[in-house]
DNA sequence: ACCTGAACACCGTTCAAGT
DNA sequence: ACCTGAACACCGTTCAAGT
């Protein structure tokens, strides 16, 4: 329930906050989470001040990061409910997932942790994802292709959470299908 | 192949070492891996120079202090193996695995990384258990119970991954029992 | 309202000096 | 051979001064 019109930002703030995320995208993608905060406010050309200003944590930062993902996602979701296939429409969303987490690959564990507190900028970077998504999932439970007792954020912080390959960052070797094939009911 | 007899310490190492290790499983039990090693240093009472001989980084310093669990659990595996059911076997072993993980919280990640990068001091002390788990893990795949594409370190890698409750330290909710289930040929 | 960068604090790591 | 702790470097975070 947050406000439904935000005052525009003043134009340098607008231009340091695309610049801080331009940055951040620049220097997380692939892998390095642990690429110094400092460097951000470096490459983005402004005072670490701003920085904090605009992103008053790591997780901020990381939220706004993966908000055009999240648009991405929630779309897939809308699309795939429609589809004849319960089960393989939550396949291809979940591989699509899966994908979207290699590419920015640190942040898969903060995304996860984020995702189970509730309280986090994550979460709520994450919701509309995650509703629509919920809806997938929902669908498949009360067909009785799924499992009843796992919710969508326990699961999408499931798939995040799992190791992934140096290399190309998916998920390694056969764990999103041995969670796939332990989601069927028991 | 490390040689089989090693110089025994000198008393005040002996000393310190064992210090050390007492102080680190008072700090990191519990959840904290964000403890800053100094600490450790300060609470056995020594020179930080000290600390960083005996254990060159914060992972050597897990490894030891999850050693004893290791013990435990190669143990176990090795009393399973003559069990009639292979699934129950591996499905308590794992349990068994999962409460141990919970004991020490942050460190679960950690061991999740050195078991699959392979190089690390993780995998050095986790080995004697590792290969007595694969035992396990390879009957219950000769057997058919158990899909034939997923290796013991990876399985281990896995389970010490998931999310785990703030709480208790357990894996949450049904993760380890969908894990389980997926475990099952398709 | 927003920006800057100096300033402080904290922590990881090393190394000269000591026993 | 091992220990100590001062010293350095790096990085996170804040805040007084400026526009």
């Amino acid at each position: 329930m947050t406000s439904a019109t935000t005052r525009p930002m003043r134009a340098d703030a607008r231009r340091n906050y695309d610049a801080l995320l331009a940055a951040g995208k620049a220097l997380y993608a692939g892998g390095g989470v642990n690429v110094p905060f400092e460097e951000v406010a470096k490459k983005a050309g402004v005072g670490q001040g701003t920085l904090y200003r605009h992103f008053p944590t790591r997780e901020h930062l990381f939220a706004a990061i993966l908000s055009e993902r999240v648009g991405l996602l929630e779309r897939k979701a809308r699309d795939l409910v429609d589809s004849g296939d319960v089960w393989q429409a939550l396949r291809e969303w979940l591989d699509l997932y899966d994908r979207s987490a290699a590419e920015y690959r640190g942040m898969s564990v903060q995304l996860s942790d984020g995702l189970v507190d509730g309280e986090s900028p994550m979460a709520a970077a994450c919701a509309p994802m995650k509703s629509s998504f919920a809806v997938l999932l929902e669908r498949a439970q009360a067909q009785g292709a799924v499992r009843p007792d796992i919710t969508a954020v326990k699961l999408l912080a499931l798939v995040s959470s799992l190791p992934r390959d140096p290399d190309h960052g998916r998920a390694v070797g056969p764990f999103l299908d041995i969670v796939l094939n332990g989601l069927r009911p028991s």
